[in-house]
DNA sequence: TATGAATGAGGATTCATTCAT
DNA sequence: AATGAATGAATCCTCATTCAT
């Protein structure tokens, strides 16, 4: 949680807001312009900033763009860790519910994650994967006491799930609407990871 | 299958290949160095050709990862397609089947797709669209005898399906061997378009 | 009077100049090289700032070559126009003041306007074409009242006139000494405007 | 009249043809795309050749240039020298019929030669003054029994009469009917060379 | 601290010219 | 002699980054 691109810790109220100004300017650039055209100019710009401040607070431009991850998936993990979950729910509904309160936290995520990743820094890497199994790991205790996979089996699963609703998010998001989308992403993931379906081959 | 972005027709010997050679140094370099480091001069050299030649191949960088892409499209494509599946097998296994074909058309192949992306022209969306619905055409068809979904449902199902195969092969591939990746693949997604599970929720 | 090519205002101190000495770079770059040769590189260490600046301030290297003509043209117009012609004077020697004054705007203006030329915008012919008439229009406010044509050959002979001064500014400018020159052109140019000469043709 | 542009002696019929071939394939080129766009490739296939073939017969691209002002200027000597005077003519008429045969020499010899004065080479310049001088020798001549100056004040005057001449082409080239636009510029340059009109100021 | 003008390395693309066939 | 594929130097332009004010 330590924020490392910054350069100097904001000691003033403004500084703090400024930084998050960046940061969701950044974004928003991102997301309107594609990774060619956000240039550090153009979100200075949009953040109302000069590209010298923008600099002031952060190392590079690919550090703004970590910045802009990490605040993604800080929030991306505390809506997952935080959805209440009824004790009466089923798995499946459980499931269900994460995924909603997931997309919902961003519904431009994923497409975000997705011009994200273009940024070249381990750095990078480093927190997503990071993210990813905090996540992961949350999903995991969930299910692991229903499940009739074994531990090794169900790890290797939930890193294959996790991969497959990220594909799933880039390639389709905001297609659907998020109640029938979160339903389907449970549908497939679901019984997978439960190893709980009629025919299991061989 | 003719090929749009080439500029002139190779009259002599030689020049077939040096358009496969180009397009193969582009994937590579692709691959090695991201999209923002495949720098045409990168490409001719890899490919063992000066800048000069590439664009007498092509109009553009984009026009070359267009091919790359048609190419690997294609390959994918004739793959899937013509995989032998044994009358006796299960659909589950078929699904395996056509799993490992595609994987082993190019391994890479997922994370060249994701790097191409880049690219913002209407022809590379549109080539790939047409590639991917090839592959999902043929897998509903598969499917489609022995699924309890109807055929709406089906091909939702089968959107969804795609995406996170090619999300967990772009974030996993590589990680796992073929055999078991592709099984657990297979797992993953038959039961989700057979709908072949034994706890639908309420 | 606006200029359109500029790119940012300069809202700093220096930042006039810059624009004026680029503008100047061009200018002797493009006397000195020759189009082809008249890079932007050039021009800008000519200018004495590096190409990004150039281009802060200009779309293209044609823009700049626009803004070379559009001072030209305005320099050239103001000096015609604010030439005193003392009301003693006959227009001959009035022609001949004016034509003193617009060569001496700039000598080499005609062979700039040539090298310019190169340039295939449609802004520029405007540009061109509106600074000439201007031109124009005040010679032939001086001579009409004088001459023994009609409006409409007086126009025709007017745009030939200037033609021909500029061809011949173009090929000889440098090579005889101002006055005799002026002197020579307007012996030339105005007997034609006036119709006034001895043996008209049958 | 050597031609040095050449590599070889063409010493068969066909290589002659072929010279012709490309030097008429430059001047089309040049006047339809502009001196930017008139690259070595376009010409050699508007000529129907191959570049190697081009550089078979000159050794560079501003060689063709050369070649083809040679080309115009010869044509353009000949026309004027070979045009048939009436000795009943006065000089005014004689100047209008020569004036006409040197524009239909080849009407757009005058845009030709302004696309062509790209050229960078000495060779380019020296050709074009000798080309100028025959001519303005032969006017010379044919006015020196008539005016009233003196021979250096003709020579200034002729070679400022030529430069005049040039320019007004260079500019106005087809937009007036050939006959008028002769008639006029011998109104323009006739008086002058004659010293021949009524108000000789100072 | 903030600003934004200035920098210049780097990248896409063109085109005169060469040379193996 | 002819061909046209291959070459690569040269050019325009962009944009991350710096620094004087």
């Amino acid at each position: 949680m330590t924020r490392k691109p910054l350069r100097r810790k904001p000691k003033q109220a403004r500084s703090g807001e400024t930084l998050e100004v960046i940061i969701e300017a950044a974004a928003h650039v991102l997301l309107e312009y594609g990774y060619a055209k956000a240039t550090t100019n153009r979100i200075a710009e949009r953040a109302g900033v000069s590209v010298g401040s923008l600099y002031q607070y952060f190392d590079s431009k690919d550090a703004v763009f970590v910045a802009v991850m990490q605040n993604y998936i800080s929030q991306l993990a505390k809506a997952v860790r935080e959805t209440p979950l009824p004790k009466s729910a089923t798995i499946m509904e459980k499931l269900e519910l994460i995924t909603i309160a997931g997309i919902q936290a961003r519904p431009d995520g994923p497409r975000l994650l997705f011009l994200l990743s273009y940024t070249n820094s381990t750095e990078f890497r480093e927190i997503l994967d990071r993210g990813k199994s905090e996540v992961t790991n949350f999903v995991g205790n969930l299910v692991e006491a229903e499940t009739q996979s074994d531990r090794a089996t169900l790890d290797l699963r939930l890193q294959l799930a996790m991969d497959a609703i990220e594909g799933s998010l880039f390639n389709a998001a905001s297609k659907l609407e998020v109640e029938l989308y979160a339903k389907e992403l449970s549908r497939l993931i679901g019984p997978y990871l439960l190893n709980d379906f009629c025919a299991p081959e061989g």
